[in-house]
DNA sequence: ACGTAAGGATCGTTCAACAATTCGACAAGA
DNA sequence: TCTTGTCGAATTGTTGAACGATCCTTACGT
């Protein structure tokens, strides 16, 4: 290898570099706590309460809370504080149109074996967590199912969408009463479904994944009652 | 009618009585600004010399950049300051990967008559413009063509997509020398396209769109040339 | 050509202050 | 009892100043 293309190569590692503010680091800091269940949806976030904790001003906590707005986890209202995002049946609706475009347009593409193997990987993990009754990791897994799915498209900026997409979706997640009973059945359909695309058979797999998003969406919206 | 009713028709208005901070309404006029091509794709803006014009503070002024950083609008680099952004060849790729997805989603759904009427009168208004040599009011036009044909998927989320989106992708006309002759092929290709989804023939629809964004895309790529 | 040092410019972050707004409580009136 | 007006406490919105940290340029020496 020449030294000129030495350094070409080396400059893929140039994203590493960026180091990250600290409103940066404040939001994903809050993105965790409110993507586990820390924080719950509707629930207000003082900016003196939360910049004291942590020991940031409040200048810094609102780039943080600016930055968790754009990604919907946020409900800013104006002179009232920011909330933790309570997803209305809509979005619950929106969100599923969203992920039949995504994930529709990602079976039908000739899929690479690589991003295949995370696919795998995912369902696998979400079959075991799910013979030793660990509902919390069935969950999880599953959300890496589909988002290593979607990565099929092959595009950055569709996985970011789809990486906030989820993240709303969980919130949805924790007003739910019974999440258990909701990821359950999927663990097998992940495995049909993967096995449709594996087999190039492409249009069964996006009739497949199609009825498999109707299904999880009805049952979603029927038990979801974000009125408290 | 009852008063309950009246007052529940009321709260439709809700969000009409949204107003907004100073942040917003600074984020609104920057995004404006790059738009139009005011700031220049690689330009800094100052923080310092910006929140001195708008008689704004810093700090506020730093809340709107999180924005728009957000939307990839502009690049923040840390202890550096933010640019306008400067889209590399591979964004460009990105960018048609995404609206392949998106437009081809929207061509192969049934379409409703009121929003194919949006993407008939912006046709219509590019056309008129081309035969008046209005090149600008073509390309703004021709956007507006796209977004109203994403919109037949009927997602406010995918509007949305769509919308920074297509400001990204006028971050790229900018650095272009000559946007006319981009824009003058597809006036016509407009019209073929909106004639299959109107017909019908959806397939044909989608199949005409891959090509429409795969010539698009090369005639792009090949012009663009973001190095200095 | 390279390493170092110094300086200025700009960003990152904090802090204190004040204006604007919301919200609940409570009293006045029908 | 129900409605409405008003007050005050609490919180957010925004500002301006301050200081350390980082980057960039220039100059100097090897």
């Amino acid at each position: 290898m020449e030294v000129d293309d030495l350094v070409a190569d080396l400059s893929q590692d140039r994203p590493r570099l960026g180091r990250s503010s600290t409103a940066e680091r404040v939001a994903d800091i809050l993105r965790e706590r409110i993507s586990e269940g820390f924080f719950q949806p509707g629930q207000r976030l003082s900016e003196e309460a939360i910049s004291e904790a942590l020991r940031v001003s409040r200048n810094t906590l609102r780039e943080a809370f600016r930055l968790l707005g754009h990604e919907r986890l946020l409900d800013h209202q104006l002179n009232r504080g920011v909330f933790v995002r309570l997803p209305s049946v809509e979005d619950v609706l929106d969100l599923y149109r969203v992920r039949r475009v995504l994930e529709g347009s990602a079976v039908r593409r000739p899929p690479s074996p690589q991003t295949l193997a995370l696919v795998k990987e995912a369902m696998r993990d979400a079959e075991r967590a799910a013979a030793e009754d660990d509902w919390q990791r069935v969950g999880t897994a599953n959300i890496r199912f589909h988002q290593a799915l979607v990565s099929l498209n092959d595009s950055p900026r569709i996985d970011e969408l789809m990486r906030q997409l989820l993240a709303e979706l969980r919130l949805v997640f924790h007003v739910m009463d019974n999440p258990r009973a909701f990821h359950e059945p999927f663990v097998e359909r992940n495995r049909v479904l993967l096995g449709l695309v594996e087999s190039g058979r492409r249009e069964e797999a996006a009739a497949y994944l199609d009825d498999y998003l109707d299904h999880a969406e009805k049952l979603l919206v029927h038990a979801y009652e974000p009125n408290r």
